[in-house]
DNA sequence: GTGCAAAACAAACGGTTGTTAGGTATGATC
DNA sequence: GATCATACCTAACAACCGTTTGTTTTGCAC
């Protein structure tokens, strides 16, 4: 249900030509179809790309016509950023339970929450996905509110770092982004029916965790 | 020069409205401005994506009509094909030099050919990041030669890893995954003038070499 | 069951897209 | 200096884009 994306309401209509957006609204129907509308755009993009979906091919996708999303979004941009923060919530919900999960370890813990953002990534969720897919600045326009999203959701990651035993001149810094771009690149080379988001989790830790050196 | 991507000429006309790939063609002009187009394309393939960026874009970027790129590639796609390929010769040419630069041992060799990646990727040529920025499956009817050009890159990668010495139990495709995952992601977030390259890579594959935990 | 907003449809808008066809200037070759 | 392919320009094509407008249907509150 993103506010953000909804614009006014027939009573209170903008001059024409111009989108906006509104403070309050009547209650939604029950019958409405916002979601299929965010299911689709949310398929479409981790298939195709923002670029290559049209909002012909989401209002398809939900069974209407391109015209009617604009009464739920003010622009394709809008719906973009509606899947994102549906996304990183997912995300966010899948490893946040991960993190409080019993753990023998810091390091195990760290393995948990890895493998619940791999599965979100590769598996789990199409909303997951676009965050990973969609560059914010190729939509420069809320590319902004992308990234602030990105980075809230990567504070999680941060915690589980922090909590980790290292000796003092270790780089956290750099452990978390390296960690955090092997994970996020598998998507580029992952295929289903290989190695499980849980196996790789567990190669990708034990890698910083033991020294690969003989 | 992407003969792949060369039209037929005129003599050798096909028929309407079907490109062709040409076997022959004279020897080309020393005047022609073949190489200013491919520089414009994959600068903007860098700035803005292969999606949003047109070929008037691309043609106005090398001082010339839209029209006029279609003497020189066939369409879009093989563009980015010639510059994709431009690409890989790039980051294989800098990272093979680096390589066979003289190291002390295998694991500064490798952190040699990682500074030599990341130097490429984030900061030496927009060909060599338009190799990483544009998804093979954005452009499903090339596809397949973009990813076959990356794989073959690659394999200069896996060799720095064959040749470090590891212990027995060590996950040697685990650790190129993770390490060139690490790198390439490293376009989503790095900025000139912080760390450079060639730090990031110390940084990176140290700590895969000592292990991180206390 | 009447009233009213929610939620959709139907049809178009101006603009942009990749691409093609035909014409023309230019540099090399003989 | 004539010939001819090279390398561009000019102008258009049909298709598609995101978006807007006016209208119609439909669920819900009273």
């Amino acid at each position: 249900m993103p506010a953000l994306a909804r614009k006014s309401a027939p009573t209170d209509r903008p001059p024409a030509g111009r989108a906006a957006v509104r403070a309050l609204r009547a209650a939604p129907r029950a019958d409405n179809r916002v979601n299929d509308v965010l299911a689709a755009a949310a398929r479409l993009f981790r298939e195709k790309g923002y670029a290559f979906t049209s909002m012909r091919d989401i209002a398809s996708g939900a069974g209407m016509l391109a015209g009617s999303l604009y009464y739920h979004f003010a622009s394709k941009e809008g719906l973009l950023v509606a899947v994102y923060a549906e996304g990183v919530g997912r995300i966010t919900a899948a490893v946040d339970a991960a993190a409080s999960a019993p753990a023998a370890d810091p390091w195990q813990r760290l393995e948990q929450v890895c493998a619940a953002h791999l599965e979100a990534l590769l598996e789990a969720s199409d909303y997951a996905q676009v965050v990973i897919r969609v560059r914010p600045d190729d939509v420069p326009e809320v590319a902004a509110q992308l990234t602030a999203l990105r980075d809230a959701y990567e504070k999680v990651f941060s915690r589980a770092i922090a909590a980790l035993p290292l000796d003092g001149r270790a780089d956290r810094r750099a452990l978390k982004l390296m960690l955090l771009g092997a994970l996020n690149w598998s998507q580029t080379w992952y295929r289903p029916g290989r190695d499980s988001p849980r196996t790789l989790a567990r190669r990708f830790v034990r890698l910083l965790r033991e020294s690969a050196a003989a």
